[in-house]
DNA sequence: GTGAAAGCGCTAACAC
DNA sequence: GTGTTAGCGCTTTCAC
């Protein structure tokens, strides 16, 4: 036989039923004062007050599952990153919950760690647990599974990387812009022989940023020296010795010319920076330097970098508010862009 | 009249019953084929084969939330950082994340921001969500809280910050210990002025390192300089700068020897570098450097930083495994605590 | 081997 | 103004 005591800090669970019967009143009383509905369901004051005291007493707290189950809502959002520790994920991760706090959404999280197998499985497990929408930074070759998305009934928005065969929601930088403006301001500060470094990669994201650095270049007539343009593997192991491998070939060769050097991501310029150290080549003397994203790093570079700034805060905020958007008024197409700022340092010659 | 097609990839919601009546047996049967239990529950074979069939060929998504009602668990644990940002939070964060998922579980996420109301809240919402425990990054001034979700009965462990009047269950580096042995690096080098940066807090694992600090001092005869000991507020507009005077304070002083400093976290050492680099001090020749903490940056200052490494992953997986642990035998203390390891650079003297 | 039915804690339509 | 009750999708006991 279980028995409750009727004030209970601690043990049984506490229901809505326990309040109804503390307050001596049904339990849809209660239901409607609790959710502040008194006014408008017409409770009498008096019953009200009594609900939000017993309420109190009993340390009454809501079973929102329950309440999820009955209201087909879970008011929870799924955020599924690619990992946690590059500074975009987590300065997303951070808007977005702020963000969904602020509209009484809960986030559950995800990582894939770049894996499609685990990306598969977290989405199917923030389906079964019946999330409202999803916010997701996908991981390569995963459009299958985001088109499989599209044919579910469940709103969800891509955050930076996008599929150019895939017409979905998405925020993202205007990445191709963001590469021509870096590139301009290189060459604006006369720079014509322009090493850019990139990772190998068929995200969309990335593959702009090669774009926009040829498309600057062309519009001011400077050749595209295919020489300049650095492709290294992304490889855990190897991808720091292949870019000072790169370097190496372009800086110091007496033939190729090289004044200026673009990087394509924070990690690329840390793995640049490192060698240009080693080497020690004067910034921005001997070469100017430029880069995509930010890192705490730069400021102990001995000269402060250059940089292309996405807005991460925004983002993120406004991933939240258009995933909102859609769970309220479905069948829009959400689409929006964003345009990087260029920080200036002192890492490129005036 | 709601009519559900019977192949049906997408619209409708297919719930255990539409399985059942698609496979034309009764919903217990579904409900033990698709748990796992066809065996212990004697189904036919051929049964089973017939249940399995009819959940895929209707794309069956069992509803968890309907699950966690019938069965009062969610298989859900509830993460709460104070600042996802942190390197160490990411840290844990992935690592926990990565855990949880092995067993099954699902993570829901809040951060606090170091905001006492923010935790306290996120607190609230996730004992509504009726998680099935706690792992969490407490922030300043929240014993009150904690002393509080003690008498709940919810299993939790704090990670990191802990409060010394408080007796909880645990995952925590020895920072005593940590800060000893980095202090003690440096004096078996030979130095004897070690200067020691800390944040002024409250937090029990920021005093355990200047218990720390002092402790190795005194083991080895050296009188303990208060002038060496610098102490930061940690106010995001004004702490660089007083990371920069202080150390000018000591470093530029005819008075005050110095050939030291073991900074105790991360964030000090950046600052601390940056002001290094403009003073145009060499790094080991005039003064060692140690962190407490590893940070991307350390690799392009110019030479690398010798720093007191947390195992960060170790810690995230073992917040879960001892969580689940508690949850599945509750009551038992569990306080765990981890070694930090130097990892050495070159930016202490040999 | 299988099926019927109670009930998890809540909301909300409906009755009074 | 208030109370009764069906039912959200599932698990599990018990009957057959």
């Amino acid at each position: 036989m279980k028995k409750k005591s009727a004030i209970n800090q601690t043990n049984e669970k506490i229901g809505i039923k326990d309040v109804a019967k503390h307050a001596g009143v049904s339990i849809s009383l209660v239901s409607y004062v609790l959710n502040g509905k008194a006014v408008e369901k017409q409770v009498k004051q008096e019953t009200a007050q009594k609900i939000l005291e017993a309420a109190k007493q009993l340390n009454y707290r809501p079973n929102l599952i329950a309440k999820s189950l009955k209201i087909s809502k879970s008011n929870t959002i799924g955020l599924l990153v690619a990992d946690i520790n590059y500074r975009f994920s987590s300065g997303i991760t951070k808007a977005v919950e702020q963000e969904a706090k602020k509209h009484d959404y809960t986030v559950i999280y995800g990582s894939s760690n770049e894996s499609k197998e685990d990306f598969e499985s977290l989405l199917n497990v923030f389906l079964e647990r019946q999330v409202d929408g999803l916010i997701i930074i996908a991981v390569d070759e995963s459009q299958e599974q985001i088109r499989l998305l599209e044919s579910y009934n469940i709103p969800f928005i891509l955050v930076d990387r996008i599929f150019s065969g895939l017409n979905t929601n998405y925020i993202a930088l205007d990445n191709f812009q963001a590469a021509y403006n870096a590139t301009e301001y290189l060459i604006q500060r006369g720079h014509r022989n322009i090493a850019f470094c990139n990772y190998k990669s068929n995200f969309y994201h990335l593959r702009e940023r090669n774009r926009g650095y040829q498309a600057a270049l062309e519009d001011y007539q400077i050749p595209v020296n295919p020489e300049l343009s650095l492709f290294v593997t992304n490889n855990e192991r190897s991808r720091e010795e292949n870019v000072r491998h790169e370097l190496q070939r372009i800086l110091q060769s007496k033939d190729i010319k090289c004044d200026a050097v673009f990087f394509a991501t924070d990690s690329l310029t840390i793995f640049g920076l490192k060698y240009i150290v080693d080497a020690n080549i004067k910034v921005p003397k001997d070469l100017s330097v430029m880069s995509f994203d930010e890192h705490d790093a730069y400021g102990i570079f001995y000269c402060p970098i250059t940089y292309s700034k996405q807005p991460l805060e925004e983002m993120g905020k406004q991933a939240v508010r258009t995933l909102l958007d859609l769970m309220y008024h479905k069948g829009v197409r959400q689409q929006i862009t964003f345009e990087a700022r260029i920080v200036s340092g002192k890492s490129c010659r005036e």
